[in-house]
DNA sequence: TTAATTTGACCTCT
DNA sequence: AGAGGTCAAATTAA
């Protein structure tokens, strides 16, 4: 362990990293031929990653959040990494896509490790064994395939696939097939992929069934939402702020989709009242819901915002 | 010696 | 035909 801020400062460093090596990437974009959902790809995560270095930094230097927003004991108890489930993995932010896709429901992981060396540690916890890797069309990194060890022995065919994200050696793209039912189903990772795995379009979330929907659930240090969505198709919060005027929500977050229309996520939970401001950053609101009322359940919901 | 990884070939799907 | 996914023999590590 590397005890005082050694740790946070690392993950500074690598997402500063990260944000020139965006800016570069994006500064190549600017002189091609119109690219313009990439370019804002590429601008969503820019933003997205100065607003966790700034958070970063101020956790670090021990300066107070300024926002006015959630209570001093939750902004206390926010920056030390989360642990996100049990096993070794330092995964930093995940989010997760549970789709139907093919009609086999997975759940796709973006794990962010903190800095090269981390990244061996996006271990799940569970025993996988690699029976493949190939070059992916487009890609830099190519995709490497694991199954669960016990397949043979037991049975078990829960898969996975890892690829390294272009531009960005530290997040890996980890997409889950089948839950386990090997002995270390009971482990806490494997039983959480298998409760992801039952979240299906037309289950639980009183949506409606639709044709190649998805179930869309955005998870960050945490804390999850859930909400049916177009077929797989990639979404990215934009960072601008909430206007949930006339809302009884005060968790409204913004939520770009590639289909030009805007989103909301609307937080229907008694912890949407807890004070926070509606124009703080979408990840700062999570943060702070999550660490202020982390026991409890939330429930979410998407509205067009035009 | 056994188990895990690598890697080229093969299969399936679009 | 090409791309993604899987198989299995060869190789490497424990």
């Amino acid at each position: 362990m590397d005890g005082g801020y050694g740790g946070e400062k690392s993950a500074l460093a690598s997402e500063l990293a990260q944000v020139l090596a965006m800016v570069r990437e994006l500064e190549a974009r600017m002189d091609q031929d119109p690219l313009p959902a990439a370019a804002r790809e590429l601008c969503a995560e820019l933003a997205s990653s100065v607003d966790r270095s700034i958070r970063i930094a101020r956790s670090c230097c021990g300066d107070s959040p300024a926002s006015g927003a959630g209570s001093p004991t939750a902004t206390a108890a926010m920056p030390p990494p989360p642990s996100p489930r049990g096993g070794k993995s330092i995964g930093l932010r995940t989010i997760l896509f549970v789709s139907s896709e093919k009609g086999t429901p997975c759940v796709r992981r973006q794990l962010r490790a903190a800095s090269v060396q981390d990244a061996a540690a996006l271990d799940d916890g569970l025993s996988w064994r690699k029976y493949g890797q190939k070059d992916i069309l487009g890609a830099k990194y190519p995709r490497a395939y694991f199954r669960c060890t016990h397949r043979h022995s037991q049975g078990c065919l829960a898969t996975k696939h890892v690829q390294r994200a272009d531009g960005d050696p530290l997040l890996h793209d980890v997409v889950y097939h089948g839950a386990h039912t090997c002995a270390q189903a009971a482990h806490p990772s494997a039983q959480q992929l298998r409760q992801e795995l039952q979240l299906q379009p037309g289950h639980g979330h009183g949506a409606q069934e639709d044709q190649g929907a998805s179930l869309l659930a955005l998870e960050t240090e945490g804390l999850r939402a859930g909400l049916l969505v177009e077929p797989m198709t990639p979404y990215w919060f934009a960072s601008a702020a909430a206007a949930g005027d006339g809302a009884d929500f005060a968790g409204c977050f913004p939520l770009l989709s590639p289909t030009a229309l805007d989103w909301q996520l609307r937080s229907s939970h008694p912890a949407g009242s807890l004070g926070v401001g509606i124009g703080m950053e979408f990840e700062t609101q999570f943060e702070e819901l999550f660490t202020t009322n982390a026991t409890e359940p939330f429930q979410w919901d998407l509205y067009a915002a035009n």
